[in-house]
RNA sequence: CGGGGAGUAGUUCAGAUGGCUAGAACGCUGCGUUUGGGACGCAGAGGCCGCAGGUUCAAGUCCUGUCUCCCCGACCA
């Protein structure tokens, strides 16, 4: 490709970028904002979305087939799974106007992900037990109503997926496939060169399963996620599910009298504190909820927060939501602000963290307005429970349970993730399959997800350097970046090595401007980091032919004109 | 969904308390000089000041509404 045939043009920096990625992905002229979350794909970022799109197609057609389901559907489809009213993210496409009503008045969903279309398309065609195990697999555009895009292609409303369904006759079926998925998806990323970074991390299954889901992370300095990983094991948790242990801190070896201390208005861990004079892992803190089985009282030490999904499965219920002002006074007799564990209620559940089990002369809420608990101890003050649970919000410093030892914990970006469905699509849709008896059986399904779009954001995010983005050799738009200096005849024989690279079949940009300066040339060169960057100048081939360097080195080697193929071949080769 | 900021040239921005025949830089066009790390001179083109109402002799500037974008937080199958 000639730079000036070339749609697209890099830019100077002009103003503050939210991060590197979006700058230089701006800059280089590879994508181009068109809403909050919505970007054009110009030809440079177009090629590595395609590069990247061949490995996941390599990977996948491995372990299934490839279809296309349309981007728009009846909205019966999410109606049929009952998600219609219940995802939050979901679009809805209907005429934008008379005419177009007038034609067609249908209202259709805009599909931010396919189980509710797949489930009743492999129905149609898949029910003998013979059909199964099967895969099938599309690449496509997503669309999901987020209420905040950000950091350039990590967030957006319309972003490229890939999107995998399997589809088995047991819960071990699926359990075996699930592992298949996370192998092909391994190897994704090692070729796109961010295996070593990614991590397979579980996570919550949120809408779609009980069971966990595991997202694979790539660490990330900008990501949204917070990982916690056992070294030990190379167990990942994201924040959201990790188990955790709290640090001890030395308790009193004495217990102290308890005493009721009048504190108005003394709402939250951190005026508690100030004006109680101790420190936040010396308090608890108590939450009331509200559940489909009734009010639940949960605490944790004050240094810590609930974490609901804990709570929920703990607890055994599924709708867990803050309790009213109303519950709140019913139940502690006291204001918003002063719950605490002392003089419950008896007919409320009570899950108390483990944190809190061995604290000595604690503070509590004291369920009466304007009052707190000092110096209270187990046994004596409050009946110690047989369990104490993890229901809190895992922190920096916390230790993994099985092993004792610290979490390392790091930002990282989602770039894929696995949910083992079993059967919360297929029972939705009347899927079943018949059996060697002859019998109806439920059929097992998962689904699998790699964000094209956004990994091409998380890779721009890890590999650059000051002066642009390093493309890893794989996913880059071309391989070699050739620009030419000086007269006619550099540009004349800069031609015949273009023609040249191209019949070997080396994809080749070659920066064919002759207006622009030298400087300019090799910035642009740096700023849309092609691995390998060839340069035909006068000064070259007086010495004898062209300088070659490679984007992430310094080292410029000056090639012979007919070495100039294997020279290329090998530094791509190396890097 | 809560809080904050901003819409003026292709882009990034400046245009107190109304007086504008609307500016700058970059980019773009032409001519010339340059050409090994984002060159220089000269000459130019380019604007419904987001949109709709209102106040005023006069609105980019004030008021109301509306749309959009950006940032922080909550949420995120």
């Amino acid at each position: 490709m000639k730079y000036t045939k070339m749609f697209g043009k890099t830019s100077k920096a002009d103003k503050k970028y939210e991060s590197r990625s979006v700058e230089y992905l701006v800059r280089g002229g590879f994508v181009d904002q068109v809403m909050a979350g919505g970007y054009t794909f110009l030809p440079l970022g177009l090629r590595v979305m395609h590069k990247i799109e061949g490995i996941v197609r390599d990977e996948m057609d491995k372990i299934g087939s490839e279809l296309l389901m349309p981007a728009i559907v009846p909205t019966e489809f999410w109606k049929q799974t009952g998600r219609f009213d219940s995802i939050d993210v979901l679009f809805k496409v209907v005429g934008a106007n008379e005419v177009s009503l007038a034609r067609n008045n249908a209202e259709y969903v805009l599909n931010p992900t396919h189980e509710d279309v797949i489930a009743p398309t492999a129905k149609k065609f898949n029910q003998s037990y013979k059909d199964f195990p099967f895969a099938v697999y599309q690449i496509q555009t997503k669309f999901r109503n987020e209420v905040r895009p950000k950091t350039g292609l990590l967030r957006t409303r319309e972003f490229r997926m890939k999107d995998l369904y399997s589809f088995h006759t047991s819960a071990e079926d699926l359990k075996a496939y699930y592992e298949v998925a996370r192998e092909a998806y391994t190897n994704v990323y090692k070729r796109l060169g961010i295996g070593d970074d990614t991590y397979y991390t579980a996570a919550s299954g949120g809408d779609f399963t009980e069971d966990f889901s595991h997202e694979f992370q790539t660490r990330l300095e900008t990501g949204e996620d917070l990982v916690f990983r056992s070294q030990s094991t190379n167990e990942c948790f994201n924040k959201e599910i990790a188990p955790s242990k709290a640090v001890m801190y030395e308790q009193d070896s004495q217990m102290k009298e308890m005493e009721e201390v009048f504190g108005e208005g003394i709402i939250g861990v951190d005026d508690l504190c100030k004006f109680m004079g101790i420190k936040p892992h010396q308090t608890t803190k108590t939450l009331i909820f509200q559940s489909e089985k009734g009010v639940i009282v949960a605490a944790v030490r004050g240094d810590y927060d609930v974490n609901e999904l804990k709570l929920k499965k703990v607890a055994g219920v599924k709708k867990l939501e803050l309790a009213t002002e109303d519950t709140v006074e019913k139940v502690t007799g006291a204001k918003l602000g002063y719950a605490g564990i002392v003089n419950l209620p008896g007919d409320v559940m009570v899950f108390l963290d483990d944190s809190i089990e061995n604290l000595v002369n604690f503070e509590t809420g004291g369920n009466k307005t304007h009052y707190h608990m000092a110096n209270v101890n187990w046994g004596r003050d409050v009946q110690k429970p047989e369990k104490f649970y993890d229901i809190k919000i895992a922190k920096e410093g916390d230790l993994y349970p099985v092993t004792n030892e610290v979490y390392e914990v790091f930002k990282a970006s989602e770039v894929g993730n696995i949910f083992p469905l079993n059967t919360k699509f297929t029972d939705a849709v009347g899927y079943t399959f018949t059996d060697v008896d002859g019998k109806q059986k439920q059929v097992y399904m998962g689904s699998y997800g790699i964000g094209i779009s956004r990994l091409i954001g998380v890779i721009a995010e890890k590999f650059n350097d000051e002066f642009g983005i390093v493309w890893p050799i794989n996913i880059a738009p071309f391989q070699v970046h050739m620009l030419t200096l000086g007269s006619d005849s550099a540009y004349a024989k800069a031609e015949e090595i273009y023609k040249m690279l191209q019949e070997k079949g080396v994809e080749v940009l070659w920066d064919d401007r002759k207006g622009a300066s030298a400087g300019e040339k090799f910035s642009d060169a740096d700023l849309i980091g092609i691995p390998v960057r060839v340069l035909v100048s006068d000064k070259s081939l007086e010495k004898g032919g062209v300088e070659i360097k490679a984007r992430k080195s310094k080292e410029v080697q000056l090639i012979e004109l007919d070495k100039v193929l294997d020279s290329i071949t090998a530094m791509l080769k190396a890097s």
